[in-house]
DNA sequence: TCTATTCGTAACTATTATTATTACATGAAA
DNA sequence: TTTCATGTAATAATAATAGTTACGAATAGA
């Protein structure tokens, strides 16, 4: 079931960096993520290029957050990404000459290019900020709970 | 780029089989989809169990709607094939310890959430009528190009 | 300058999901 | 009873993604 997981992946690492004052080594995220340290630099490239997070060579190198968490979006991180493929269905073949399927890529594609455009909409009004905020809420609770168990 | 596609293959075929009034073998329709006999055998049982496409074997056997074309959505045929995920951007884990990682599932689940609540409401506002139409019209258009080229 | 550290990246391997194929059993019609 | 066609399990091939290894380049500190 586990899937493309770039983007979450990405929202995890960043709002790690977030709870940081120093930058985070790409050894240090990876054990964060449970994966490779290579694969977060690979992810991490796309974010760097888009000027979201900062890398550092040597010693107390690392990555470091480039904008503040209010400024950036899930949308932000989605396009630094390169806006991969949201859906799992797609259309067979690009210019079918078959009209048949053309008929079927057509009403298709309507329905899930409006979707896509909802969906990308929704990423754009969350912030890493908000998410930052949900964070502390619920480590609030959870600090709660641990006071006060029954 | 081609990822699962199944709904738009089955949409395909069930067209295909409207425009005829015998049965299509599974051979017939892997042709029409450029895929295997077999595939279709597999992907058609799903359709069969839902009652939206008969088989039958032996001499005259074959593929036949099982119901009229107004009567299918493309929701049914999702539904049939067994609501396949449609993103293909999942979260990691299930039931994440890390409360970031719980901030994060939670934000991206809502928007995955509604996008894909339209997105199946889209599909069960189209039937296989509204399809098969579209493919007429299509079709007179082509068949007047043709005639007036130029 | 030398060394330890850390990213950057290419090349390769492993894993997983999907699709395709083979093989054979079952059922129906001529 | 032969031929045709589906039903389905088992296996192989393919493709997408993730993980690994290896090494170069840059940076900070001794």
């Amino acid at each position: 079931m586990k899937r493309n997981s770039r983007l979450s992946a990405v929202l995890h690492a960043l709002l790690h960096m977030a709870e940081r004052n120093a930058p985070m080594t790409s050894d240090e995220l990876a054990t964060c993520l449970q994966t490779n340290p290579v694969v977060v630099r690979r992810t991490m490239a796309g974010l760097r290029e888009a000027g979201l997070v900062i890398s550092g060579r040597g010693h107390g190198g690392g990555w470091t957050l480039g904008r503040p968490l209010e400024d950036v979006t899930m949308r932000d991180i989605y396009t630094a990404l390169g806006e991969p493929m949201l859906f799992q269905m797609g259309n067979v073949t690009e210019s079918p000459g078959c009209l048949v399927e053309q008929a079927v890529n057509h009403a298709l594609d309507d329905a899930f290019r409006d979707a896509e455009a909802m969906l990308i909409a929704r990423l754009g009004e969350v912030t890493l900020a908000t998410l930052a905020d949900d964070f502390k809420r619920r480590f609030a609770e959870h600090r709660a709970a641990l006071k006060q168990p029954g």
